[in-house]
DNA sequence: GTAGTTCGGCGGCGG
DNA sequence: GCCGAACTAC
């Protein structure tokens, strides 16, 4: 272990403000951190961290330190070997909740009725098995869609509750009359289907810990003798399952530290609960309460306006932020005509801030809802600015790496039925419905996993000839890529497995606009793989760990909803859409009350504290919405904003500022315009007029792969039958050409609309 | 088994 | 108005 100086002040508590260090040295009894967005938080953690293993307080292994996050823990450790080296490395207690709580329950797995090889169900599978237990109950799956009761099931056990814990008139919202096929009923059936599957989903690894701990209290108290200290991030954000799990960890020493904000709780739909941070006091009476308020990222003029947007919450613990920087800009607010001019003015704005000597990588433009990044997508494209779109897919739900990681999971798991199903025809292989509905009826005759009852199958002449050599064929190369992966790297062996079983052939014939990147993303798979010293350790990292940070050395401009940006922060920071209905959102005014629009008013408060320099807002008076022109009228959040810290402008081509910038001279689109923009009347009249929409989007995966490299618009080099070049699809011929958008015949990918920037032409 | 067609739904997304 | 899922027709 490194050896410390110990009269010197430990490095550690260097450049701490007076809370931070507080927090950093009351390491006994509950603490309660609130620390404001910007306020240091993650230094002021790990520094806790440092100080309590360099004291010799605590040995690393009897520390709980629970994020949310992988990022936020990956960060964690990080800096943690930033802060004392070596000593960190330990730490196997600091993880998000789910994948502590997984090493848990692999090590007690037996109690609750599981094996200690588990598979963990995502979402996906999830969906699959919820909906052959609906339809098995005799219900009708359009009616009574298999999603509605997954997000039933997830509430359920967020709250912690088992099959017998649901309240009565929540289980009864779900399923028809006929006995069996209320929620609490198919909750129960879906229970035993996961533990016949040997399986968990994720929500089961929290609750199945908390089985264990009520009925083997032998184990909880192992555990609570165990950590002497524990840490919560991002406490908002608990749920009441992980709030029991924390509670019950939590020894009579009380050395449990949360740290979290009130005011950047966005999670309530997701099974948080804002309750869990207002009431820590009453929870751990005597509890130290810190505030972090001491901003180190915005401007004066920033803060204030997050500050005073805030305000507007009254549940809330109450804090403000300050800064001792110079006041910078104030938020500028701007109105525009409708969305595409939104997406032109935010294009314009980065372009000079880029001239000026800004960052692409430092500027952000933050939505409400993903359907709103496309006008942005649309303009950025035809001006040639390089941007990046975060969320969406993620790596490991793609369905390429999912049928990839089922074949591995088939070879290490002979019974995992889910893993056999999902790839059994995958690439086809003439096992289509038929075949499988034998299958499924002689598995449940049988009372057998899917995959024994295939191999029993293929001895029977119940299939057809063809099929019969198919399912036989395919039993025989699991059984044979299971004898190689005694005595082969797990990397090799997933390329042998892709390779033969036609897998990845499949994707290189596919002609489709995806399939390259599939390909792409199933080599990343196997190189990924060696990272890891066993298959069985990648898969595990896989179900609960794996996140695709594709860095990029190009500069880009980020597109991002405002839930993503949580915990980020930008030199320059957009914030557009903020129309009523759109944001606040419609549907959150709709179902949640005062609730939910606190909640609202909490996204936007964590969007303005994004920003390190500027912060722009904008709203535009029309908006096309599910296809039809809807007048909007700014957020409320505009107007909650302390006129002080704020400059209010407008851009209008029509409307009272348009008469104001031709007064002035001035360009209607330029920033020259002053005035308030506001109010229902400009925001109608404007509505009556309405352009037409954006038309023929581009496929977004050609656009994320060409837009960085390639030039700008308008050409006159191509006509009807150019050969041509372009960087993702090869060489094709151009067949069709609709202002600046090309239809091509390429070679190997087919019929494309593209772009004409994206294309280089060939000579002849 | 695949291509073409119709139908419903449409927030935010971590593990 | 667009997308994906489910269904129908070859």
């Amino acid at each position: 272990m490194a050896s410390l100086p110990s009269q010197l002040p430990p490095s550690w508590l260097d450049g701490l403000n007076p809370p931070q260090r507080q927090a950093v040295l009351t390491t006994e009894g509950p603490v309660l951190i609130l620390a404001g967005a910007g306020t240091g938080k993650t230094r002021a953690l790990t520094a806790r961290l440092a100080h309590i293993l360099s004291s010799r307080l605590a040995w690393p292994s009897e520390v709980l330190a629970v994020t949310f996050t992988n990022k936020a823990a990956r960060e964690m450790r990080h800096r943690m070997e930033m802060l004392i080296g070596d000593m960190a490395e330990g730490l196997p207690f600091l993880g998000t909740f789910h994948a502590i709580a997984a090493r848990m329950l692999r090590k007690h797995a037996g109690l609750v009725g599981l094996d200690s090889n588990f598979t963990i169900l995502d979402t996906d599978d999830q969906l699959r098995l919820l909906k052959q237990v609906v339809i098995e109950a005799g219900l009708d799956e359009k009616r009574w869609p298999a999603k509605q009761l997954a997000g039933m099931i997830d509430r359920w056990k967020n709250r912690g509750e088992l099959p017998g814990d649901v309240p009565v008139g929540e289980s009864m919202s779900f399923g028809d009359s006929t006995p069996g096929t209320s929620g609490a009923k198919l909750y129960a059936r879906y229970q035993q289907r996961l533990a016949a599957l040997n399986a968990a989903d994720f929500g089961d690894l929290l609750l199945h810990m908390l089985t264990i701990f009520d009925t083997h209290p032998d184990v909880l108290v192992d555990y609570r003798k165990r950590f002497k200290y524990i840490l919560v991030d991002e406490y908002q954000d608990t749920n009441i399952a992980q709030y029991r799990w924390l509670t019950l960890l939590t020894s009579e020493r009380r050395n449990i530290a949360c740290v979290g904000d009130d005011d950047q709780s966005i999670y309530s739909w997701r099974g948080a609960e804002v309750a869990n941070i207002l009431k820590f006091e009453k929870d751990f009476p005597g509890a130290t309460v810190i505030k972090l308020e001491q901003n180190y990222r915005s401007t004066p003029h920033i803060l204030a306006a997050a500050n005073g947007l805030i305000a507007h919450n009254s549940a809330r613990i109450g804090k403000a932020l300050f800064t001792d920087e110079p006041a910078g800009d104030q938020v500028k607010v701007i109105g525009v005509w409708d969305g595409p001019e939104e997406a032109r003015l935010v294009g314009d704005k980065a372009e000079q801030l880029a001239r000026d000597g800004a960052s692409l990588n430092h500027m952000a433009i933050l939505v409400r809802a993903q359907f709103q990044t496309r006008a942005f997508e649309d303009r950025f494209v035809s001006i040639g600015l390089p941007y990046k779109i975060v969320g969406g897919f993620r790596f490991y739900e793609r369905a390429e790496i999912r049928d990839a990681l089922a074949y591995l999971r088939i070879v290490t798991s002979p019974n995992d039925a889910l893993a056999f199903e999902r790839i059994v025809n995958v690439p086809k292989r003439g096992l289509g419905d038929k075949a499988m509905g034998k299958l499924h009826a002689l598995a449940r005759s049988m009372d057998r996993p899917l995959p024994q009852a295939a191999a029993a199958l293929v001895e029977t002449d119940e299939l057809t000839p063809a099929a019969r050599r198919a399912l036989k064929g395919f039993i025989a190369d699991v059984a044979r890529w299971r004898d190689q992966s005694e005595n082969l790297p797990h990397s090799e062996l997933a390329r042998i497995i892709l390779d033969e079983s036609g897998y990845i052939t499949m994707w290189q014939a596919d002609k489709s606009v995806e399939a390259d990147g599939r390909v792409d993303n199933l080599i990343e798979l196997t190189r990924a793989m060696e990272d890891y010293p066993s298959l069985t350790a990648f898969l595990e990292h896989v179900s609960l760990v794996m996140d695709n940070d594709a860095s990029d050395a190009n500069e880009k401009i980020t597109i991002m909803t405002l839930h993503a940006a949580k915990g980020l922060e930008f030199d320059h920071v957009f914030l557009v859409g903020w129309e009523e209905g759109v944001f606040p959102s419609q549907r959150a005014m709709d179902e949640g009350g005062t609730k939910s629009l606190e909640e609202e008013r909490r996204l936007a408060y964590v969007g303005i504290t994004r920003a390190k320099k500027t912060a722009t807002i904008t709203h535009a008076a029309n908006r096309q919405i599910y296809g039809t022109w809807t007048a909007a009228i700014p957020s409320r959040f505009v107007s909650e904003l302390p006129p002080a810290n704020v400059d209010v402008s407008s851009t209008m081509s029509g409307g009272p500022s348009l008469w104001r910038a031709a007064l002035q001279g001035g360009d209607p689109f330029g920033d020259v315009s002053r005035g308030t923009g506001r109010g229902p009347g400009w925001a109608r009249a404007a509505a009556v007029g309405g352009f037409g929409g954006s038309t023929n989007r581009t496929p977004a995966i050609e656009v994320r792969a060409s837009a960085v490299s390639v030039g700008l618009k308008g050409r006159s080099d191509v006509a009807i039958g150019s050969k041509v070049f372009h960087s993702k699809f090869g060489a094709g011929v151009v067949t069709a050409v609709e202002g600046n958008k090309l239809e091509i015949d390429f070679e190997h990918a087919g019929q494309k609309r593209v772009l004409d920037s994206f294309i280089e032409v060939l000579p002849g």
